[in-house]
DNA sequence: ATCGGGCGCTAACCCGATTTAGCAACGAGT
DNA sequence: ACTCGTTGCTAAATCGGGTTAGCGCCCGAT
């Protein structure tokens, strides 16, 4: 059996104390509420030999705060690509001297219920709903029970929630400027999406937006996409199938890649038809997934921030605490953390370069 | 702000009867200590109108349960290897009706300190200890204060505490099975580790383990390995990097790779030496790491059953935490789970192949 | 009339903290 | 001597439930 655990009482009685004056001292107001230095030494001194922990459980019925945060997401612990984002809110809840609950909802709505439900049932102090990938998602109307962000999603109905989402137009840019930095101008294809806004996966935000990027960076600098092939799935072996079909037809010189599990499938397609990585086809892509620098050539990637979106979900959600305490109401503002590049070495100058800037 | 929630003194008073009464009802005590069926149904039909449930912090305070478990590890939660054991846990914990605090110590031995205190302080009725790959751990004083289970690791100092881990020495068995039975006789090298039990990764539990049911097996059949090539650690470019080695001096038949991306790193080195998969070499491989499906030809390899791990570790800790109600001492019984292997194309007959049966 | 006993319910205490209101002792001012 | 203000501490209420002991009532037996 676990041993009993030394309670307030217990330190009270041992310093000769009442409960109350054990308590303010504890919780460092014995100042203010004038304990003298004798007494509060007393009971400091006992507190640590006694070695009492206050019991959060009982406080927190109390104080209404448990000092727990719940991460709700439909498969992201599992998941290991998003796996730092639990990762980057664990530290910053604990930090705090926050707990994280977790829960998975498999995308069921009723499961979702259940599970945010269980969560209020022990009075979480706040909520972050996650999403695997980038997308809309319809919120439970039981979430205005506390405080919540949304995190890798924005809400399907307009919902004064703030949302934290990796910038992923900037990333498109960022993708198009390595290919046009290393003066790529001509044979530029993507796999996975596009040419057009609609020719992306169903449900993904994160498609639309690389796209808008990509589009934009190279619009800016006079530059056309040369073509497209979408992927229903974005895995390798769709991106295999969707190269392999490409490269029946034309010869490109660059690939950008909707996230880096279609890169490889393209890998094994050029690879296939004979065409080297970078010698012959430069390849860019999204994700920064572990397997991008596993292949080789090591792949060039804009890397999802997952650790920062952790963390900045919970920043933001103790604000938004913050907020609830206040009684003030929510806006709903859209955080976007920047995806960096990583540079490998999947991609070459164009042989065709003239100037180098 | 959050609207207060509805409580039970609340739903009694609406009901006209007296929190006493209607703490038995919606516990199911009522029968047994005779409130009538009128008072009975009115109570739950309060409860169901004003939407009533249970605070369960408070219930805790009194019970002495939380009905929360907490799941540590050194780095389990942000390894997509080991996300699934979260997973398993997560829908042990959730059937009846469980939640899950999540915690990381980066092996950490103070940090690990702090995290268990925080959960013991918010009263977990269990505990796992976790670990991302396979091995002994220092177990921390401070876990007595709760019934706990170890997941993925053995005590480094004898314990009471059962332990649940994936079935190493059979894998191993399977693994060389799988090219017995392909006809595999000679040519046989492993990558990663060995030949020697000495020959492992510092504190790798699952490479030794493996080794000896590999050993076992083949020694069984009258076979003796070829050679090994042993990693520091198991990631691809080591696993490249010892293949070449192998590759400088013999050509293999078959190799036996101690995970996923050592098995990648070695795909690399066959292909620079221009063998192919299975046809020159075949492969067989530990983990069933996403890769694997990834992989061309695509990898035969034996799973580490991370779902049924953190299942089972959940069962576990149930009966543990019933036992420690009984007031009866752990015995620390050490759980196998069986890796299944996934048999796919990187395994063909051996050319030299005698009978088959 | 009195007692015993089952029935149906409730008062009151408990868990372990926080927090409000206020008490006793003492010195200073009038 | 009396009021007033500090100082230093504590009693008691509170959070939201679970649990124990027992109260009032009615019926039947003595």
């Amino acid at each position: 059996m676990s041993p009993r655990r030394v309670t307030l009482a217990d330190v009270a009685k041992a310093a000769g104390v009442s409960r109350t004056t054990a308590s303010l001292v504890l919780s460092g107001r014995g100042r203010e509420l004038r304990i003298s230095q004798d007494v509060e030494q007393r009971v400091l001194k006992t507190a640590e030999e006694l070695q009492y922990r206050p019991n959060i459980v009982s406080r927190g019925l109390r104080t209404g705060s448990s000092r727990t945060i719940g991460f709700v997401s439909d498969t992201v612990a599992t998941s290991r690509l998003a796996g730092d984002m639990i990762k980057g809110a664990l530290e910053g809840a604990r930090d705090r001297g926050f707990m994280l609950f977790i829960g998975e909802t498999e995308g069921d709505a009723e499961l979702e219920r259940l599970l945010l439900q269980a969560m209020h049932d022990r009075q979480v102090d706040g909520l972050i709903l996650a999403s695997m990938f980038t997308r809309t998602i319809k919120v439970p109307k039981t979430i205005t029970a506390a405080p919540a962000v949304l995190l890798n999603a924005l809400p399907k109905q307009p919902a004064p929630l703030p949302a934290i989402l990796p910038d992923e137009v900037e990333a498109g840019r960022r993708a198009a400027r390595v290919l046009l930095d290393a003066g790529h101008r001509d044979g530029i294809y993507l796999i996975g999406a596009g040419p057009r806004l609609r020719d992306v996966p169903t449900e993904s935000l994160a498609a639309v937006e690389r796209l808008i990027g990509i589009r934009e960076a190279l619009g800016e600098a006079g530059v056309q996409v040369a073509g497209a092939r979408t992927c229903p799935d974005w895995q390798p072996d769709y991106g295999l199938e969707a190269t392999r079909d490409l490269l029946r037809t034309v010869q490109p010189r660059a690939l950008i890649c909707f996230n880096d599990r279609i890169a490889m499938g393209a890998y094994q397609a050029l690879d296939d038809f004979g065409l080297k990585v970078p010698a012959d086809v430069s390849i860019v892509s999204f994700d920064d997934h572990p397997i991008a620098s596993w292949v080789r050539p090591q792949l060039t990637t804009v890397a999802l921030p997952h650790y920062e979106l952790g963390r900045k979900a919970v920043d933001v959600l103790f604000t938004e605490i913050e907020r609830d305490r206040s009684a003030a109401g929510g806006v709903g503002e859209v955080h976007r953390v920047p995806m960096p590049v990583r540079h490998r070495e999947s991609v070459a100058p164009s042989s065709a370069a003239g100037s180098s800037g």
